[in-house]
DNA sequence: CCTCTGTTATATCTATTGTATAACAGAGGG
DNA sequence: CCCTCTGTTATACAATAGATATAACAGAGG
């Protein structure tokens, strides 16, 4: 899978490629059991430095995204710790809603965000594998 | 208002104190042209520095949640740019829900956590002013 | 004039981020 | 058995962000 930096964001990094890695997995570019790159392949592969790729395998472990093998390196596998999960979500929307509650966006046209999002999820997943 | 920061979070301080103040907004404990306490006052009173106050002070104002008298200090007033604020929740939504999605929470699910916050905004609205 | 406001300029300290070089132990192939 | 690849760990270094501290400035008002 492709992984893009854009070093103009103020995003970590390290956190980059995590998200980028998750977003492939709920897109389904990413199944159950694929090998990620080693992270001495994929840090040559985008430009970056060995550390910070094995920070992001490492986050991406620790938050149940992925195992690790001695030797076929990162597999995709994800935990299914669904309350964990749950809160983390609660927690980041009660923010993020406030301040878009702020500006006056309504409860139905954050309904309607949510599919939209879900739509673009289905769709990339159709072109994919 | 009152603040309460958690030491242990790892957010940083100033962003905490800017995200509660953006809740007091959305839960109406706070109303447009309503004074904050001087950067110096509310530093006193949350025990940090005056330089972390005038941070989050100055981001609310970038992002648009209060105005700044030379003499009244930072005041409530939403700017309602509608469309960035709704592009910005869609980026924070898009890897939200790529992490809740792979742990197997449903869309259906999102949406009743949506409609429970909301709820949770409106309880606190009525206990105030 | 004195006081309060946000703002700015320094300086200092710590933690985070990213890079770099190097080495280690385990697993597998020739 | 050796060579190579894997993640992992240990350092070291530079740059940046976060938080504190002291100090000063200009504007507004009593």
């Amino acid at each position: 899978m492709l992984i893009e930096i854009d070093y103009n964001s103020n995003e970590a990094l390290y956190l980059q490629v995590c998200n980028q890695i998750i977003l492939g997995i709920a897109t389904s570019r990413l199944s159950e059991g694929d090998e990620l790159p080693s992270v001495r392949a994929m840090a040559d592969s985008i430009g970056i430095n060995m550390h910070t790729v094995n920070k992001a395998y490492a986050l991406l472990r620790q938050e149940g995204y992925v195992k690790v093998d001695r030797r076929r390196g990162a597999v995709i596998a994800v935990s299914n710790d669904r309350i964990g999960a749950m809160e983390d979500l609660k927690e980041h929307l009660r923010i993020a809603l406030a301040r878009s509650r702020c500006k006056n966006i309504s409860r139905e046209e954050v309904h309607r965000l949510i599919d939209e999002i879900y739509g673009e999820y289905d769709r990339e997943q159709e072109g994919s594998v």
